[in-house]
DNA sequence: CGCAGAATTGGTAATTTTGCCAAGGGGCCA
DNA sequence: TGGCCCCTTGGCAAAATTACCAATTCTGCG
């Protein structure tokens, strides 16, 4: 792999890392439906304040959400509404898995 | 978060954990083209034969390629295309990040 | 001003990931 | 049988991730 092809994968591999937790995954799917404040996110979440805010700031350094302060708040949009595809895809390889393994089993 | 909800985001990021890596974005894709033995890749990747091993089988136990054992050798396949749509989503949101970055640098 | 609520950042310990080397299993061919 | 590939697995050290606590900033309110 040369090396700016590796830049280019890096890059993507970012991106897609942001998205590689599972809380991450609630923020994402949570904020499609509207936007968020930190404060709600994490008493949907139930982790410390902090741990929520880090993963607000790895999707924002990513680029999949916004943030805009309104008062004393802070709240989250998601910019990129496409990353949802990857739960439909992402449903088939669990499904596909679960077939597999079924065929596996009996 | 309810303790079944969260078992099932845990699956899903496990599926996306295994897309997140420049390596194994690069299989994915050469993949998509045309099945390829292990040997080939390793060539392309240029890292060391048990690395790429490693990587092959992060993506088989997600589900997401298959291996067919041939004579010596071992080819692998990608089972769930949809996964290419990760690459065009991930594109826009480079965009989106770029053009943000036009905005702010002037 | 002083206080409380909202959020971010620094620090740290535990866990996970990653990549190489070494070792081993299995197939192919002379 | 012996030797050579092809590939996987174990082991280990370096690097990255994660979650909490503590400290800090900022806002709004009395």
């Amino acid at each position: 792999m040369e090396a700016r092809e590796k830049v280019r994968y890096e890059a993507r591999a970012a991106v897609i890392k942001a998205m590689a937790h599972p809380t991450r995954l609630f923020i994402v799917e949570e904020l499609s439906r509207r936007e968020r404040c930190v404060c709600e996110l994490t008493a949907m979440i139930g982790a410390d304040v902090s741990t929520v805010s880090k993963h607000l700031s790895v999707l924002k350094h990513a680029g999949i959400v916004q943030d805009e302060k309104r008062g004393s708040q802070v709240f989250y949009t998601l910019i990129v509404p496409c990353v949802l595809n990857f739960f439909s895809c992402v449903e088939s390889v669990l499904e596909a898995r679960a077939r597999g393994h079924a065929e596996l089993t009996g």
